[in-house]
DNA sequence: CATTTACTTTACAAAAGCCGTACAGAATGG
DNA sequence: CCATTCTGTACGGCTTTTGTAAAGTAAATG
């Protein structure tokens, strides 16, 4: 092919698009560090190769996980790539305190002021920002959970105005969805279905089910909000679905919830697994027992009943 | 064969229409990098063949993301695509260069097809391909718009079950809003609202016309679906938006829509235009016009609007 | 035949890059 | 604690790249 990962195309602006670099950092780094040496057109500016735009990508997320340059510069692609994952997983049960740490918390915060002021540019670019620092899944539950979750409380109280909810899903959308879309997906792989049952117009939380799911290598299918039961059902089954995810969060009706859940449980022929999360599934656990699905209290649940 | 892509018939106008090239650029282009070789009729003008419109329109596309000319120029047009799919974060399996005329068409078939058998991961691939292939202008214009069409005939004939129709909705969401994030957009541009009144839930209409306000150079704020007037007209307020855009396509209310329209009118302070567009639009030209909105009945009707 | 459209060449200017150098805050190591 | 690196950032002058404009001529169009 004409085009591998070694030959050299990407001008100097895309690379810092892509890595989040500035130019005098990453300038910087190639002459003390030489941490990539792109080729040079005859006027003498760079072109970096695919290859060069994937390491300078993963030294700087190790960076912000704090590790230093220098060190890093001498470690092949692959080193780096161990050692940002053991940090990362390592922080999640040490509970050790790194610089990227305070960063959802802080990107949080960021997040509600903006969409106080219905600023959607800055939401999508803090929103972004935190999910290059953090990968993707850390993302989902150290950001946008909590965020989904305050706006929805707030929301409540009404202390937000609808817009301003709408806005928060249309960006938060928006930007976990071409996370996803980064995701490597096995045309094997189960597949897993998301959706909230009809009435639930709040679709975050389908969302976010979503993403553990892809994370977890699964092939996922995100039918959005208000569903009846019944075409969940026919969904699932035509799609060979080896897991559903619900979201249900307000209103909470139990009356209404269990006719869905109802209309589903007769439309899945086979026993396929059913997931209900959202903060309707702590206070229907009952219910969700009663039908045998398998209620849900944090993404980790989802990713750990998915190993199965 | 008469008329292949590689018959020359385009006088250079075409040429700048369909890639929104200026002369002089192109002419730069071709001087300076042999971007292509044009024939020429006997006087010395340029005739351009369809394939040598693909590869410009790709060529711009590559450089607006970017890349620059000088090294495009020097690659075959299936590495530039190949470039800019992954440029805009798709992952691509290489091959089908197609560059060519019924490709709209084509997808339009090939989605309902992906549809009717539930397969998002098809639909999303068909998509794409179709939006780096056409650029986002075309692709909404003549894939999107046509397919929203089908499918919500389909789906009202109940021929499509509601499952299906949410699908389309998710897939064809993610794709526009990874191209129109793709859109530089200047944070002095004026300021565009696209949304859904209350009861409409259908709510690609408005997603299209985003598109089209975004591609047309404005800063655009999509709020989603289902919002009251009055949300809409506090979002626009303080936004300060210079135009409106809503999506009315089913039911067709004219008692609730007015309710709408009533509560976002007595909310604009200033005079702001409203554009109103969708299946809907064409049956209450009545009572738009009683508001002194502006009903809308193609994309590039929208165009035409915002350019002044 | 007059007006519009297109062509070529030449030139200019803004944008984007490059480099060397410098500086300040943080981290490191006695 | 202090001195010494290590790192990120900034500035200023220069080159390359790219888009746009001007001027003069020729072709097309009605």
């Amino acid at each position: 092919m004409a085009t591998d990962s070694n030959t050299p195309i990407f001008p100097v602006r895309i690379v810092l698009k892509r890595t989040g670099l500035s130019a005098e950092l990453l300038r910087a780094w190639e002459r003390r560090y030489g941490v990539v040496a792109p080729a040079r057109t005859k006027g003498g500016q760079r072109l970096y190769s695919e290859s060069d735009v994937g390491r300078l990508a993963l030294l700087r997320r190790a960076t912000l996980h704090g590790h230093s340059i220098g060190r890093l510069s001498e470690l092949p692609d692959a080193d780096v790539a161990g050692l940002l994952e053991e940090t990362v997983s390592l922080r999640s049960d040490a509970t050790e305190p790194t610089p990227a740490d305070g960063a959802a918390e802080r990107t949080v915060k960021r997040c509600l002021e903006a969409i106080h002021w219905m600023d959607g540019a800055a939401l999508d670019l803090a929103l972004r920002r935190a999910a290059v620092l953090l990968g993707p899944v850390p993302f989902a539950e150290s950001v946008v959970a909590p965020l989904v979750k305050e706006v929805g409380e707030q929301w409540h109280q009404g202390r937000l105005r609808i817009v301003q909810e709408h806005l928060t899903t249309a960006t938060v959308r928006q930007v976990m969805s071409s996370l996803l879309a980064g995701l490597p997906s096995e045309p094997t792989a189960p597949v897993f279905v998301a959706a909230t049952t009809s009435g639930q117009h709040h679709e975050l939380g389908a969302m976010l089910a979503a993403a553990a799911a892809a994370a977890a290598g699964w092939r996922t299918i995100y039918l959005g909000s208000d569903l009846p039961g019944e075409e969940i059902a026919v969904a699932a089954t035509q799609l060979h679905a080896r897991a559903i995810g619900l979201s249900i969060v307000f209103p909470i009706d139990e009356a209404a919830t269990e006719r869905e859940f109802t209309a589903l449980a007769s439309g899945l022929g086979a026993r396929i697994p059913v997931l209900v999360g959202g903060e309707g599934a702590r206070q229907l656990t009952g219910l969700i027992n009663r039908f045998g699905f398998t209620p849900i209290d944090s993404l980790s649940g989802i990713r750990s009943h998915l190993s199965d």
